[in-house]
DNA sequence: CACACGTGGAC
DNA sequence: TGTCCAAGTGT
């Protein structure tokens, strides 16, 4: 296919079919940045409220700069890959003391910027400066290995990079923003994991189609089993209010508040021995119903123990007390906010 | 370079 | 219930 024809159908199908009124499309390197963050391995659905609250409280580059990053992550809380936001935190503290508040406009320079790769930069610059570069993201691949026929994996270096040099040849010299965006809409609306080629304006023309093969393309990814770790947590509570550590090590949910943790299953007597040693006194305990949670990469089986201690003054206790009403305003894990509510609610 | 890093929705 | 995976990046 001519690249002038595909851009040209694209461009076509886009402006009648794809999305126009998403809440981040606009000319703006700020709203496109902070969007496309959020919008990594995050679906649209989802991010749209998590953006336009983000964008309410942090309306400017210098917003975000100033404030802390308990509360930028308060305001990711929930939407998960919490690296994004302490990178787009650290990213907005350089713009604004290092580079006097004004954003990059080249691809290169946005690279440099913690959590902004190759595709989020393509986006920001041609989203915001109409800069000609190319996005490559999972909708771009799937659409483009598709019509292609490539039948190696998505993962693979060598695909990757033939798929990068595609993408970039066929670049239109006009409508670069309706180009882009009809890319990623087609991948997200028709060029789905289960594609509905008869609505494509590409059925024509696509070899996976023409081949049957369009279910098959891209192949799967292999992941091995999830490993499954079974954790004690903590529900230390005085008068309404639960005790919350911040999460500083490695591992998952750093920079969030979350309850005190145990390796392994804990007995009740295990439980109130290191509460005590934490210079508290327990009133009464009691085990809460176990219950799982599934990341991408390990399955956690969460054991609640509540235990009633009777003040919450203890000098070299390092976090803070949270009650229903605070909940809102901490950043918390989504099953630890889950269980939090339950058990104060 | 394979793996860590969250969550919720689709099937 | 299991599995896949959605506008990826960092290490």
């Amino acid at each position: 296919m001519q690249t002038k024809q595909f851009s040209k159908i694209l461009i076509d199908w886009q402006k009648i079919h794809g999305r126009h009124n998403l809440p981040w499309q606009v000319a703006q390197p700020y709203a496109r940045w902070i969007s496309e963050i959020m919008l990594q391995q995050t679906q649209v659905s989802t991010v749209i409220e998590y953006f336009e609250r983000f964008m309410r409280r942090f309306p400017t580059v210098q917003d975000l700069a100033q404030a802390s990053e308990d509360e930028v992550m308060q305001y990711w809380s929930g939407l998960g890959y919490y690296s994004r936001a302490r990178n787009l935190h650290r990213a907005a503290k350089i713009i604004v003391e290092q580079l006097d508040g004004q954003f990059p406009q080249t691809r290169e320079q946005w690279e440099s910027l913690p959590g902004v790769g190759r595709s989020t930069a393509a986006a920001i610059v041609a989203f915001s400066f109409g800069v000609r570069e190319t996005i490559l993201d999972g909708n771009v691949k799937r659409v483009l290995m598709r019509i292609y026929a490539l039948q190696s994996s998505a993962d693979d270096r060598q695909t990757v990079k033939e798929l990068w040099t595609l993408a970039e040849s066929l670049l239109p010299q006009q409508d670069l923003d309706a180009y882009i965006q009809g890319l990623m809409d087609l991948g997200a609306t028709i060029c789905s994991r289960n594609p509905k080629c008869i609505l494509c304006p590409f059925k024509e023309r696509c070899k996976a189609f023409s081949l049957g093969l369009q279910n098959d393309i891209p192949k799967p990814k292999k992941r091995s089993r999830r490993p499954q770790q079974e954790r004690t947590f903590l529900l230390i509570w005085c008068e309404d209010q639960c005790f919350l550590q911040k999460r500083t090590g490695k591992g998952v949910w750093k920079g969030l508040y979350s309850l005190p943790e145990m390796d392994a299953i804990k007995t009740e007597d295990e439980v109130r021995d290191v509460v005590e040693q934490m210079g508290l006194t327990v009133r009464n305990s009691r085990e809460l119903e176990p219950f799982q949670h599934d990341f991408s990469h390990y399955r956690l089986i969460l054991h609640p123990v509540a235990v009633n201690v009777t003040s919450k003054e203890n000098a070299c206790l390092q976090g803070r007390w949270v009650g229903l009403q605070d909940l809102p305003d901490v950043g918390v894990p989504a099953p630890i906010r889950s269980l939090l509510e339950s058990f104060l609610g």
